[in-house]
DNA sequence: CTGAAAGCGCTAACAC
DNA sequence: GTGTTAGCGCTTTCAG
């Protein structure tokens, strides 16, 4: 049997087509009882209004974009499942396009995108968020959205991220507290904001422990696994290496703990390794990571939620959610040897 | 500036929209000079037909849907890699849909959702795929549908695998050659298609080398990284344990490599370890893990291919397409002991 | 509180 | 080859 049209549910209940377009919409000034026999028919028809239709009519599709540039699978899936978890409370659905934000013509791809499947938002995951232009693009084009973990601009942008800073500082302290003072650092990419607040949170803390920052023990890494690789490399190399190395996130500590078990060092007795994510790798390699417990799949709800509430109401809302991290140690830190 | 319409650029290249239309669809009965001068006035005007407006109108969508359960995140990351290529490729936009297989109405939930978007048919992963009663809604509700690496139900539908039970032989001859004669064996879930046919190979490669299948060497596991420890931990307390163990996939290999570790069991020496799948931790922990390449982008890709095959053309096609895999030898297996 | 009428931008018959 | 005419199913005016 065919789908059941909204005149369908009109005829059933004895009503106009404009009442039920109030009901199903939660609009209000219909009587209760009405509204009830309406809702009567809707369900007895299994009635659903056509999302195209919709989009045409209306200037709302109830469809929104997830944008992002190569992360990694657990970062992305992450992220979708959260999105997701607020779109499908909503009654929204969602496009994913992953795309090359280097890449030219990117904003007139983004645009274009947009425009073309109607969409009512979209989401901005680093290092989409960071980049000034696209950024600018989507102003300019009056296209709503928010951004997840993004760099702080000083403009109005709507965002959700979480305390990196504090979390690495915290990290770097646990380190400090288990008697290492030669930390090594691998920083992640430059341009992610979360990735320059936690190296910020590492320095906090090794100053308040009135240690200095030494510039040999920070090394540069773009967050991916070899990255991580080639970081532990440079740091363990030296002459004086560390007993202990942070790394910005989960893969490039997974490589540094590839590179020890290489060079034959123990861990954690003879290197401490940490972490920040908690992605799954974390449990999966041995020694298992001290790391920081990210908030991802809550950043992402969160996110949407603030794009569905400020597609439906206010013009111009400047929020920033803040949601916290978490320390976890497991195997692969320990006492300084 | 707002966006062109079919109306503008028909306006523009001074024809009716209808050849506009017939141009920017590709169809046929349109001179060449005509057909240019249609192109130059979309180029000029930046215009892109709207989606739902087409939708709305024809009996197409342009909209494809992914409906997946809980699958690794790299697996369903390469699986939307893949999916997306096809799509842009060729014009269609993607709506994804995790689900949860098991939950009651999960039929209802699938069939309501095509309709509700108007997707024009749906990619079905493991374990969907192997699922009689979703498999059988889709029929009954005439949605077209490819699915990857399914269960080969005898039914005509279309589907897109690899040579799962080759590549299961080829490894485990592979171990054989190294000397191994006690090979365990840890089984995936034993709804998936893809997993059976593994079990399959490893068995035919033992009988095609003249030994037997002992039932104690072959334990089940269901595809997760605990599963394959819980597996490893079994095999390897048995009075006489294996000197190479074959998982099914890469998550239970690790799972393996991790149990082997805390087991103060030297890895390649003592135990060799063999995966299936390469999933980028294969590569990430130590010893790195011998493993099967799995073409899983390009199986969802031909399967998208397949897909909107099905949908422009033939009413029905029977195609099953077949996508060779390759061994990959790491660190985790050697000559036995 | 409720309804009638007019499109949203496009495709599908059918005419020319 | 090309244009004309109806809708697709809904939301939005604007009247009652």
């Amino acid at each position: 049997m065919p789908r059941a049209t909204i005149d369908d549910v009109a005829g059933l209940a004895g009503v106009s087509i404009k009442t039920v377009s109030r009901v199903v919409n939660n609009e209000p000034n219909v009587r209760q009882s009405t509204r009830e026999k309406v809702l009567g028919a809707v369900r007895a028809l299994n009635y659903r209004p056509s999302a195209p239709a919709r989009s045409l009519a209306g200037d709302r599709s109830y469809l929104l974009g997830l944008l992002y540039d190569n992360p990694s699978a657990n970062y992305i899936t992450d992220v979708q499942y959260g999105v997701l978890a607020s779109c499908r409370e909503q009654g929204y659905d969602l496009l994913i396009h992953p795309c090359d934000c280097q890449q030219a013509g990117i904003c007139e791809e983004i645009t274009g995108l947009v425009g073309h499947s109607n969409m009512d938002g979209v989401l901005l995951t680093p290092p989409l968020s960071d980049s000034r232009i696209i950024v600018d693009a989507l102003e300019r084009a009056q296209i709503p959205f928010v951004s997840i973990a993004a760099l702080q601009t000083g403009r109005r942008a709507a965002g959700v991220v979480t305390d990196d800073r504090r979390a690495a500082f915290s990290m770097t302290e646990h380190l400090l507290s288990l008697g290492h003072s030669r930390i090594g650092f691998i920083c992640g990419h430059p341009q992610h904001r979360a990735m320059a607040q936690r190296l910020e949170g590492y320095r906090d803390a090794l100053q308040a422990a009135g240690l200095a920052v030494a510039d040999s023990l920070v090394v540069q890494g773009y967050n991916s696994f070899e990255s991580g690789q080639a970081g532990a490399r440079r740091l363990l190399q030296r002459k004086k290496p560390p007993s202990a190395i942070f790394a910005g996130n989960d893969d490039m500590a997974a490589g540094a703990v590839m590179v020890a078990h290489q060079m034959g060092i123990r861990m954690p007795a003879e290197l401490s390794i940490a972490g920040f994510d908690d992605i799954p790798l974390a449990r999966q390699i041995w020694p298992t990571l001290t790391t920081v417990q990210q908030p991802i799949k809550a950043m992402a709800q969160a996110a949407t939620q603030l794009l569905i509430g400020i597609l439906r109401a206010a013009p111009r809302t400047d929020i920033e959610a803040v949601i916290p991290s978490r320390l976890i140690v497991r195997e692969s830190t320990a006492v300084a040897g």
